[in-house]
DNA sequence: CAATAGGGTACTAAAATAGTCCTATATAGA
DNA sequence: TCTATATAGGACTATTTTAGTACCCTATTG
């Protein structure tokens, strides 16, 4: 019915490797073979987390990647506008979007609350909550493969 | 960030042009012509919705097409799910999904409930919701145009 | 039994998504 | 200050999904 990305997915992963800020850096490379995603894929996601504010970078040869936040901090709409952009359900109900009959057009309105619904169901789940909802996974790479299964990847 | 397929969108207009089914019949040419939809896009997208049971056919040489009921027992839901099937917001949160570690795995529920918070939302707006939140439109033609931009097609 | 209309499937074309690669810039340490 | 390592940004290619079309079959009316 509706969908979020591969890549969103993804990047659910990547962030759930990474460190908090003052806990040290991981590079693109760590965070690949942890994942088992391709480094330029991995590389990608977090060049766009970083844009999002969700994650922080050092560049330099002792440089990486950690969370801005806390995981509780940071919610799946934010993921999801953090990669996909902030694409809507449709154009018109984008803020500032380009339709010319807004003052006088009502139907974009009622696709306005479906979009704020949704977008409000989504602000309620934490990247916490979408990493720890499980028992515990003896190692990283069944994580993975769970995750795998989970998403049809 | 989430967003349902143009043809979705065209379903919604080829609902607006169908009397209910007390009140005659539509063909499917009748329906393109006030909808400036092409014949074979909308004989496709009316056997989905038949198939839905959101609106009913009559073949021969006078069939056609009628609304199965009242526009506002008719939800957005169903219409997205007429046209695009009831694809999940990931795999996993399709009831029956295919998850088979269903039983230990506690990730899904995170979406489940994410999708179910969107479902609601959807269920909440009617057809008549959609075709009836304007202003009154001149023309058809006109009021298609409106849809258009609404909807970038 | 001919004309008209829907039913189903398969195919083609177009667009969006996913994935990769290349070049530039920054930092640490020898 | 030079080299190794790491991120930044953008361009490019491949893949997958979506949109659109065409064909052949079945049903109904006059």
């Amino acid at each position: 019915m509706l969908r979020i990305s591969k890549l969103t997915d993804y990047g659910t992963l990547v962030l759930a490797q990474l460190p908090m800020i003052d806990k040290g850096l991981a590079s693109a490379g760590q965070v690949a073979d942890a994942t088992r995603l391709s480094q330029p894929t991995v590389s990608k996601l977090l060049k766009a987390l970083v844009r999002a504010g969700l994650v922080v970078s050092e560049r330099g040869s002792h440089g990486g990647y950690a969370l801005a936040r806390a995981g509780d901090e940071i919610t799946a709409a934010q993921i999801i506008d953090a990669i996909e952009g902030p694409v809507a359900i449709t154009e018109c109900s984008s803020p500032g979007g380009r339709c010319s009959l807004e003052p006088t057009c009502r139907v974009g309105s009622a696709w306005q609350e479906i979009n704020l619904s949704i977008r409000s169901a989504l602000a309620q789940v934490s990247l916490t909550d979408l990493q720890t909802r499980h028992i515990p996974i003896p190692s990283l790479k069944l994580r993975r493969d769970i995750f795998g299964l989970l998403t049809n990847r």
